[in-house]
RNA sequence: GGCCCAGUAGCUCAGUUGGUUAGAGCGCCGGCCUGUCACGCCGGAGGUCGAGGGUUCGAGUCCCUUCUGGGUCGCCA
């Protein structure tokens, strides 16, 4: 009734054709005598020329109109070769307005990634309009459909677990709803399918996947949606931890291959110890397009007698043809290193004929000066940079000061997506107000040499079967290969100061199941919007989801969250103070 | 909760050391135009300079408070 065609197929075989085409007005080209229409649907944009201008009247931009006429071939000269359809058009002999749009649009369509975002939001219908914005939903999409196929194809099923469930007491903030049939009590929001997918594990399900929703009430960052995000999660029966890499091997790569041009680290991803990713690359999540290394000095500097490295740990970073760059660089750096807390940024620079100069060099015996050179293979207009400061902190100004200097020297290849996993995260830490040994991440991670570790070993030295899987210093996901020992699960939670009672009181349907016979098993779940992020290049997380929310975790189309009535307070037996 | 940045026309922004009637591009409205494709040309409307208070002869501009948005730390697999 509407339309025999949509706006983007039309070409040259359909040339004499009687079309009918419907969609929104995108522009309006008038001639005089001869109007031009571009008119615009989901599938593309194709010209329409109108002659009889009384067709027209009250049609303005992005009403929504349908129109019928014959498909001519455009004249040579006014082909229009950015268009797809560009090639022919559609003299109109009937158009229908099918629906009116007022004629001052809040923005316009076609800029609208340039526009305030609270307004965007509010009007996302129509930021959506912009073919620009909604290629990012198409893809999210497409995305989602090629990974559970993958999932499908490696024997994975898919198993939705439920959105109301039980408050869980480890981790973010829960989301609460309360319960009218029962008084006072509370459903949660979950913060990631985790106790139910061990529990499919338990059940017998081999592999599990899910596209799952997740909620937690933290605030938000440039790449965290507050409140909702999605995760590709699984797990895997009778899986090692490198079962589970295979898969992510596996799926990332072919997943980023076929939506992306970049080049992909291809498998195997490369497995970093935590310790040797904080100290090389300091952080744990480490971006392996920056060449820069950060190297260990703090035995090197216990024999040098400089203040301001005494008795603390010196890492150095040593940076190729660099030595000639202007001074306003290192003043910049300066700068930086400043405002992330550094008192200073130490650099030696190695001058033609391999001569040393900077501030530090006099606190350098020659002989030092060669250790150093040696040690650290320098050349000439290298440059050496030094970050010193308590060992529980150098690591990760480190990690800016590298960071920085890859950005800033242009080191990093944007045209690439470099894989790693970080492994042998510590099972425990210390708490640093208390002293208290507390779990590093979640407590359901095996620890790494299993009873015998936990009861021998010193608990901070315990490693846990616990990784991440991490893009261009994106940190897409946890993993672990998980406890399902529950005497193992008792004694390592007596560890972290917590009794029997307590595990079973606060996790007792895993508990519970644990008793009747449990799959050693494993799993991770890579962020399905990051993942998103990573393909578009989009600095903001909202810019890969349909009806986001701001930073402030409100909803500005819906208006949520909002007040509700005294009546559903009522039933919901909630008081308001 | 802390810190940083921003807020001027429907949109994006400029606005000098505090000084006459606050500007531009796009959009909108009107007119002209038969080959444009971000059409072009001519004309027009449109402003509580986020809000409140203060300093001053005089505030978009300086000060204080506050609201809104973004970023970040805390928080968060």
């Amino acid at each position: 009734m509407y339309r025999t065609h949509n706006c983007g197929e039309l070409n040259k075989t359909h040339i004499n054709a009687e079309i009918k085409l419907a969609g929104w007005v995108d522009t309006i080209r008038d001639h005089g005598g001869v109007i031009f229409i571009a008119l615009r649907d989901h599938y593309g944009s194709t010209q329409i020329v109108i002659n009889d201008d009384t067709l027209l009247s009250s049609v303005n931009k992005e009403c929504v109109i349908s129109v019928e006429g014959t498909l001519h071939e455009r004249a040579a000269d006014t082909i229009d070769p950015k268009l797809p359809t560009g090639e022919v058009e559609l003299k109109v002999a009937k158009l229908t307005l099918l629906s009116k749009a007022l004629p001052q649009l809040p923005f316009e369509i076609n800029e609208s990634k340039q526009t305030r975002e609270d307004l965007r939001l509010k009007h996302r219908y129509l930021d959506m309009r912009n073919p620009k914005v909604r290629e990012n939903i198409i893809l999210r999409s497409q995305v989602a459909q090629f990974l559970r196929g993958k999932m499908i194809e490696l024997g994975f099923v898919e198993i939705n677990t439920p959105i109301l469930t039980s408050s869980s007491p480890e981790g973010a903030r829960d989301y609460l709803v309360p319960s009218r049939k029962h008084h006072g009590m509370f459903y949660a929001l979950p913060q990631a399918p985790q106790i139910f997918k061990q529990l499919l594990m338990v059940s017998g399900f081999d592999k599990y996947f899910q596209l799952a929703p997740c909620f937690r009430d933290e605030d938000s960052r440039a790449d965290r949606s507050p409140g909702e995000f999605y995760q590709l999660d699984f797990e895997m029966s009778f899986a090692t931890q490198e079962g589970v890499f295979a898969v992510a091997e596996d799926v990332m790569f072919d997943t980023f291959t076929k939506f992306s041009d970049k080049k992909i680290s291809p498998a195997p991803f490369k497995r970093i110890p935590y310790a040797e990713s904080m100290l090389k690359y300091g952080t744990d999540k480490p971006d392996l397009r920056n060449p820069l290394l950060i190297e260990d000095l703090s035995a090197f500097f216990s024999n040098v007698d400089f203040a301001p490295f005494r008795n603390k740990p010196v890492r150095g970073i040593v940076v190729s043809e660099c030595a000639k760059s202007p001074k306003s660089f290192f003043e910049k750096m300066l700068d930086f290193a400043t405002e992330i807390g550094m008192k200073g940024l130490g650099y030696i620079s190695v001058l033609e004929g391999m001569e040393l100069k900077g501030p530090i060099v006099k606190f350098l015996s020659p002989e030092q000066q060669q250790e150093l050179i040696t040690k650290l293979n320098l050349k000439e207009h290298d440059t050496l940079f030094f970050i010193s400061d308590v060992a529980k902190m150098v690591d990760r100004l480190a990690g800016q000061i590298r960071a920085e200097l890859g950005a800033r020297l242009s080191l990093i290849d944007d045209n690439a997506f470099e894989f790693c996993f970080i492994i042998d995260f510590p099972m425990y830490e210390e708490n640093e107000d208390t002293g208290a040994i507390q779990f590093t991440h979640n407590p359901f991670s095996m620890p790494q040499g299993e009873m015998n570790a936990l009861e021998t070993m010193n608990p901070l030295d315990i490693k846990a079967h616990q990784y991440d899987i991490v893009c261009n210093g994106v940190e897409l996901s946890s993993g672990a290969v998980r406890n399902h020992l529950p005497e193992v699960m008792i004694k390592a939670f007596e560890i972290a100061g917590y009794t029997q009672a307590d595990l079973e009181g606060r996790f007792p349907a895993l508990f519970n199941a644990f008793q009747y016979g449990a799959p050693p098993h494993a799993g991770m779940a890579p962020g399905f919007d990051r993942i998103l992020m990573l393909l578009t290049n989009e600095e903001s997380i909202r810019e890969i989801i349909a009806f986001p929310m701001n930073a402030n975790a409100q909803d500005l189309l819906m208006g949520a969250p909002s007040e509700v009535t005294e009546m559903q307070l009522r039933e919901a037996h909630i008081k308001i103070r």
